[in-house]
DNA sequence: TGAAATGTTGGGGCG
DNA sequence: ACGCCCCAACATTTC
């Protein structure tokens, strides 16, 4: 068959020219229309962050100039913009690698059928973020895994092994349209206040593909040697900092896979390809039951007697809980667009069960902030800590932020670098500086409740408090 | 991918 | 040498 002359290659969670399908395939085409589209009005609630466009925006600049300035950019519906630009200019085909998030699986399927029926146009969809479909892994009886080992080990691990990445085209003939608008032109970056400037002048993130390349090859030279101990203490580089380029797809996991992979096999290596694992079984949950960002996992969870308070929940989006491992991960978040995996754990399980807070407060906060903030993701590891999701932490399993602190952050460094009205504290207080006696506040100069603020809720108590409103849900009656 | 309470063991001090 | 107490250190159970 001959390759229409006209295509559009419509990107989204795919913003890379190695290993794209989408890509290779609509190059077969004498001209290629690359095209981006801002679609907050199908997104609804789940428009993206305030991170998120930070990040987007840099990532669409290293796309536009990887093609030579010829990215097409478009703000609106996108079931609207496309069947228009296709009539418009003549386009023989269409491809686009596929996304899960409900909203666009709605809306994909909408616009796919819609413009199937339009004569003479090829629409093609491929797989380029999953390593294995939602909808290949089920259980003997058909019906989706709850579980991660099993749908992992048994499910994913017995199928086809992930796929061999695709190379970037040598050439690529792109054709800039009129009606693109600028890159700035989407307003991606808040003016006021300055926050995306600290926020990038913080960490030295390298938003482009070669970046996300960079650091995979760096993690595999180093980090990954030491990732399954280094990975729990958040003040070493022992984590592969990959996930906000795997969400924008400027690298994909097969070609994370593979790397690692080729690696010896040790526990590290495998550990960290587990995490991957992670990361699909998020998507796959979310395919399966697309309510996961809004609803209650397990139903049982409904009935909780959440005790949501405005002043506790800013004292915790702002890093003033006078928890010093809170905080400091708080503040790492609203500093730099991230948050070391360990300490996701703490502050969450400090949201939802020190301050009884509903999960989905911390979620909404996490994807307004997060560079990372991926739908499914983001859902499936916060009804994880709240007990609420899929093969979920038991509703007992509370995290002393002290205790945590000392084990994975002995030295305070973290605590320090994000919390830098204790540097002074000596070890043995940083994590409790309520417990210090006089003296010692008064050489670090520290005054409770003034420089620094006093725990917002003693942790005996509030863990004991947990554990009864827990008990609704303690039976396993009603899934 | 916890933490705290409770139980057990074994060594040292001491009458 | 023996019994007794104390209390780390570890193991088990419970939430």
């Amino acid at each position: 068959m001959s390759s229409p002359k006209k295509s559009i290659l419509w990107f989204r969670q795919d913003l890379r020219l190695i290993d794209n399908p989408a890509l290779l395939k609509a190059i077969e085409s004498e001209e290629v229309i690359p095209l981006y589209i801002l679609d907050d009005d199908n997104a609804g609630k789940w428009k993206m962050g305030g991170a998120s466009r930070v990040w987007l925006h840099h990532a669409l600049d290293d796309l536009n100039k990887q093609l030579d300035g010829k990215l097409n950019l478009y703000q609106g519906k996108a079931d609207d913009i496309i069947p228009h630009l296709v009539s418009e200019y003549d386009v023989g085909a269409i491809h686009w690698n596929r996304c899960y998030e409900p909203w666009r699986i709605n809306r994909d399927t909408g616009l796919k059928s819609a413009l199937t029926s339009t004569e003479g146009l090829l629409v093609k969809t491929y797989n380029a973020s999953l390593l294995w479909e939602p909808w290949e892994i089920a259980k003997k009886d058909g019906t989706p895994y709850r579980v991660f080992t099993p749908y992992y080990r048994k499910g994913c691990l017995n199928a086809h092994p992930p796929a061999e990445p695709k190379p970037k085209p040598n050439n690529i003939n792109a054709t800039k349209l009129p009606c693109s608008l600028t890159l700035e032109a989407l307003s991606l970056l808040p003016t006021k206040p300055a926050w995306h400037q600290t926020i990038m002048s913080l960490d030295d993130w390298d938003i482009s593909e070669q970046g996300a390349h960079d650091r995979l090859n760096d993690f595999l030279d180093n980090g990954i040697n030491s990732y399954r101990q280094g990975r729990d203490f958040p003040a070493m580089k022992s984590v592969s900092g990959l996930s906000p380029y795997l969400h924008f797809g400027q690298i994909s996991p097969h070609t994370v896979w593979q790397a690692a992979s080729k690696l010896e096999a040790d526990k590290n290596r495998d550990h960290f390809l587990s995490e991957l694992g992670w990361r699909e079984f998020s998507y796959y949950l979310l395919y399966h039951f697309p309510t996961l960002p809004h609803d209650n996992f397990q139903a049982k969870f409904n009935d909780f007697p959440w005790q949501d308070d405005d002043g506790w929940l800013r004292a915790w989006q702002q890093g003033k809980t006078g928890v010093p491992m809170v905080d400091a991960g708080m503040r790492q978040l609203w500093q730099t667009g991230y948050m070391h995996n360990r300490v996701r754990m703490i502050v969450g399980s400090f949201l939802i069960k020190n301050l009884l807070i509903n999960w989905r407060h911390g979620q909404d906060w996490f994807w307004d902030c997060l560079f990372d903030a991926d739908l499914a993701s983001n859902a499936a590891s916060w009804q994880w800590v709240a007990g609420s999701g899929a093969d979920a932490a038991p509703y007992f399993r509370i995290f002393n932020p002290v205790t945590q602190g000392q084990k994975f952050d002995p030295n305070g460094d973290y605590i320090r670098q994000y919390v830098p009205e204790l540097k002074d504290m000596p070890n043995k207080y940083i994590h409790c500086p309520w417990e210090a006696d006089f003296s010692t506040l008064r050489e670090a100069n520290v005054m409770l409740g003034k420089t620094y603020p006093s725990p917002i809720v003693d942790l005996k108590e509030s863990r004991q408090r947990a554990l009864e409103a827990y008990q609704v849900v303690k039976s396993d009656s009603a899934a």
